[in-house]
DNA sequence: CAATCGATTGGCT
DNA sequence: GCCAATCGATTGC
């Protein structure tokens, strides 16, 4: 874990959202465990980058977390559903990493009445759905995610294959911004949203063995 | 399938 | 009031 510490205080938001794929996320519940693997990122790049919330040091109540510290869990509500994002930089420099996708793996049955009975890649193939399928709610507005009751646990990721970059989802006429590569996807992952089926690995689902 | 569109909360100007 | 880093149902090819 520290070494995931370390890792977030030396390198670049895009890095880091590279990172983050395969990071074993869990959220421990009264009821319960849920977790999964962190399959699909995007890259904030904070005042630079026009898509950002935080572009040119914008700074309102609702993104006083983004100016954190590294691993400060960033919410915001996007209609009526929850985005779940982390900062990536140091204190007063709002970058961050937004999780759009994780392959669930404890706690099902959970998510599946988290999520109103719906199963298999609709679980959690989108930032909102994931969100409600974890249970995430406000309260993990500002915590940590290296030790809240949402965190990210490194001994239990595992390895991408291949890692895709994309252009973001969902930010039309911000110039450059709108073009640039900072998605990052597991290669072949079924719960990647707007993938073909045919891209599909469906043995695998685009990770490495694991190293026996 | 892909494209379109309505729902509808909260945050900002 | 307006707009949004979305979801899900529906339409149409």
């Amino acid at each position: 874990m520290n070494d995931t510490i370390n890792f977030f205080n030396k390198k670049s938001t895009e890095e880091i959202a590279q990172f983050l794929l395969g990071m074993y996320l869990e959220h421990e519940t009264e009821t319960g465990t849920l977790a999964g693997y962190i399959v699909d990122t995007e890259a904030y790049l904070g005042p630079k980058d026009e898509a950002a919330h935080s572009f040119g040091l914008r700074n309102t109540p609702r993104l006083k977390a983004m100016y954190e510290k590294p691993g400060t869990i960033y919410l915001y509500a996007m209609h009526t559903h929850l985005i779940l994002n982390m900062v990536t930089q140091e204190k007063g420099n709002p970058q961050g990493v937004m999780i759009r996708a994780i392959e669930p793996v404890d706690g099902i049955e959970k998510m599946e009445k988290n999520r109103k009975g719906r199963k298999g890649i609709e679980l959690s193939n989108g930032p909102g759905k994931l969100v409600a399928a974890l249970g995430i709610d406000r309260e993990l507005y500002g915590q940590s995610i290296f030790d809240s009751s949402l965190r990210i646990v490194p001994e239990k990721r595992k390895t991408p294959q291949k890692i895709i970059s994309l252009p973001r989802i969902g930010i039309p006429n911000k110039g450059i911004w709108t073009d640039l590569p900072l998605r990052y996807v597991v290669a072949g992952n079924p719960y990647i949203s707007k993938q073909k089926r045919s891209d599909i690995d469906q043995k695998a689902f685009g990770w490495k063995e694991e190293n026996k």
